[in-house]
DNA sequence: ATAATAGATTGACATTTATCAATCAAAGGA
DNA sequence: TCCTTTGATTGATAAATGTCAATCTATTAT
């Protein structure tokens, strides 16, 4: 475990507000590895052993039905996953792999489960973490089921845009193949969605994005809080 | 707040491990309600003022986005819904309306962020409610990014089968197209899946189900615990 | 009992989305 | 530098799914 890592870990949400010592104690069992591209870091179906801290990198979460494969989610520094498979005690939804050259921590799934009891402004930091991700995911079912592919990468885009605001370029944070998987499409229908979009104001060019026309490109995606998350 | 309510809130797993002077000052601000089917509980984007514990009856949790709506979720009893919105102190992501008539016990959100601060216990069943709400709509999610409409209809019966076991007949717990909205697909749809179905031994009158081929219909659904939910 | 209503089903059709195959473009290694 | 590999794009086509309209059916209300 590198010891330039404790000040970032210690001050994410889910660990900045318990005790040194219990912090102390779940950072001894705790240990840092580097991982190259492309590493499956677990697979869906295993035991839930620790509880992953994305400290540099990507790392894809994905689930796998038969010979299906999606992506669920793309997990950035600094953020946390399978929380919720370590505290149940269960196996994993979702199989991670790493995107680029990675470091990870990874904590025991036991000493999680015995500090939360013992900490209880852990406890609550728990509590509001895993909140968040169930919101998250709502979101996201939300938006597969009320929205359009054309309209889901609209919503992306203008997603995209707000982290970057007030330029009106950008460049794709991921593979496009990736991003269609996301999105709940396969990359093909991704390719000619972004080409039609054109007529709209987009720009593409390999990966980067040029939105000429936010305010029809909003007229089509209808960004939605409830649906895109919040403002920030 | 009817005093035969109580025991059984007291049991479920949010509530039977708190301090028992805990449990009452929570069911001190709470009050139960009684409505006739078909009235809207919460709204979407309204602040999350109450925890919602469905004590007899059914209530529907649904998305909406401009005229689109979708069924998330149906709750039955001894369930609560939009714990995660009570402990943000962030607005529902989703509508709910009652199904039939159904008596809800409302507990105010910031008793309960107050008593999970107090009662350790109470924390750690408020974890573990929120991980398995999580996992469920990752499952959910899954089944819909991973499965067609059709293999949808299949794990749906499977799934119900599985609650009335060993008997291969049932009946639809909720109108056809609040199932077709819950598995993402309009009622013509899954109309027409269904009939298409009786070619692999299911056999549907009504709201009746006969499943005369479990074999040949778990072939097509592929059931797997990581997208129907543990066994039980 | 009968009418009125809401849900379910069916057919015809349009649209969306996926699939397959070929080609193109870009990035990384020898 | 060229070659190889991988991802992206495009076209042609098929399959899945949605839409609209017209019944049909069951239930509820009068």
């Amino acid at each position: 475990m590198r010891l330039s890592d404790l000040p970032e870990i210690r001050h994410l949400p889910l660990f900045r507000d318990m005790l040194q010592a219990n912090f102390e104690q779940l950072m001894q069992g705790a240990y840092a590895q580097t991982f190259p591209a492309g590493v499956d870091l677990v697979h869906q179906g295993d035991p839930a052993d620790f509880l992953h801290v994305v400290v540099e990198g990507a790392v894809e979460l994905f689930a796998e039905w038969g010979e299906q494969s999606s992506t669920m989610a793309v997990v950035q520094p600094v953020g946390t996953f399978i929380l919720a498979a370590c505290i149940k005690d269960a196996p994993y939804l979702m199989s991670a792999r790493t995107l680029q050259k990675s470091r990870v921590i990874l904590i025991p799934a036991p000493d999680l489960r015995a500090v939360f009891r013992r900490d209880p402004e852990f406890a609550v930091s728990t509590i509001g973490e895993l909140a968040g991700a169930y919101r998250a995911v709502v979101r996201h079912a939300k938006g597969l089921k009320l929205r359009t592919s054309r309209e889901r990468v609209a919503a992306y885009l203008v997603s995209q845009l707000r982290l970057t605001a007030p330029a009106m370029t950008f460049s794709l944070p991921q593979e496009k193949r990736l991003i269609a998987s996301l999105l709940g499409m396969t990359p093909e229908n991704l390719s000619r969605t972004l080409r039609a979009l054109e007529a709209d104001g987009v720009v593409v060019s390999g990966s980067q994005v040029t939105v000429t026309a936010y305010d029809r490109l909003c007229a089509i995606a209808q960004p939605d809080p409830l649906l895109d998350g919040p403002d920030p």
